[in-house]
DNA sequence: TATATCTCCTGCGGGC
DNA sequence: TGCCCGCAGGAGATAT
């Protein structure tokens, strides 16, 4: 599940192979994949023909490729990837887009291709406003990485809402970059339960809490993102190893590694929460 | 305005 | 073996 260290793998990984290269040319297959590209297929194609790959840049979950004065958005979503491909190579299963490149004498020829088996993903060309931030990206919050992110700042927007606590680390438009899987770490790492409000919690402690994210984004990182099965690889079609390192995530029924209680798995907007029940009290009343 | 829930989507695994 | 169902979850849309 690509959230922010995943992203990050794969923003290095393109930016290692794409920079400066020309793209000749691009095919989509589907509408779904450009649902964000309101002009369609046609208009995306044309107007990235030609244009030279300056930059790739990331905002939270959100990464992005510099043309001109235009973004590439990518969004990943659930199973989206982005893969390096030999030109001529077969097409890979729930290919949705493809992008070829001029030919450079310098460097080995490749084609980077979307594939995105849930289709939860999508790409977008977009102009980017004085900031550089391509428009649909305007509203994300910076992420705990950004040289500008302001915790404090952050924290006293927490707590003073009576939202749970990872409902509001999961609100993009608060702290962005932290989903499911590292949302669950950090609390477990700050002994918080996730449907603390954040009215009860202090500004102190939030902060620490953030710390705790981007620590535990910080070590993924290292060990090039979280991946359960095939649906999160780098660009060169890797997984990460960081699974391994989960102390709450997926471990329901296994003993805390700092108790010994056995992690519980909670249900929770539709999708799981796990977390250990001793470290972790569950408030004592929820709204 | 704040908060909560629904919807989109496909492949896998478990139960029958 | 084949069918059905639940599950995974990011983010925008919709409801309260």
């Amino acid at each position: 599940m690509p959230e922010l260290p995943e992203v990050e793998v794969v923003r290095r990984g393109v930016a290692a192979h794409v920079l400066g290269r020309e793209i000749a040319a691009t095919t989509t297959f589907g509408a779904r994949v450009l649902r964000r590209h309101a002009p369609g297929p046609a208009d995306f194609a044309d107007r990235l023909t030609g244009r030279v790959i300056t930059e790739a840049r990331r905002r939270g979950k959100y990464l992005w490729l510099v043309v001109g004065d235009d973004a590439l958005v990518v969004h990943l979503g659930m199973s989206g990837q982005l893969l390096l491909a030999v030109p001529g190579a077969p097409d890979p299963k729930h290919l949705h887009a493809r992008f070829t490149f001029a030919p450079d004498p310098a460097r080995e020829p490749v084609e980077l291709h979307f594939v995105d088996q849930r289709t939860f993903g999508g790409l977008a060309l977009v102009e980017r406003d004085a900031a550089g931030i391509p428009l649909p990206v305007a509203h994300i919050a910076r992420d705990p990485f950004d040289p500008e992110f302001d915790p404090l700042a952050v924290a006293r927007r927490i707590v003073g809402r009576a939202s749970g606590i990872k409902r509001q680390l999961l609100d993009q438009t608060i702290v962005s970059g932290i989903g499911n899987i590292y949302a669950d770490e950090a609390l477990w790492r700050a002994r918080i339960h996730g449907e603390r409000p954040g009215e009860r919690l202090t500004k102190p402690a939030v902060v620490r809490l953030l710390d705790h994210a981007r620590t535990v984004m910080t070590d993924a990182l290292g060990e090039g993102g979280t991946s359960f099965d095939s649906l999160y690889v780098n660009v060169n079609g890797e997984s990460g190893y960081f699974s391994r390192s989960l102390q709450a995530y997926g471990r329901e029924g296994q003993p805390c590694r700092r108790c010994g209680t056995p992690i519980r798995r909670e249900h929770f907007m539709n999708r799981s929460s796990y977390s250990c029940p001793h470290c972790q009290k569950r408030p004592q009343t929820t709204r």
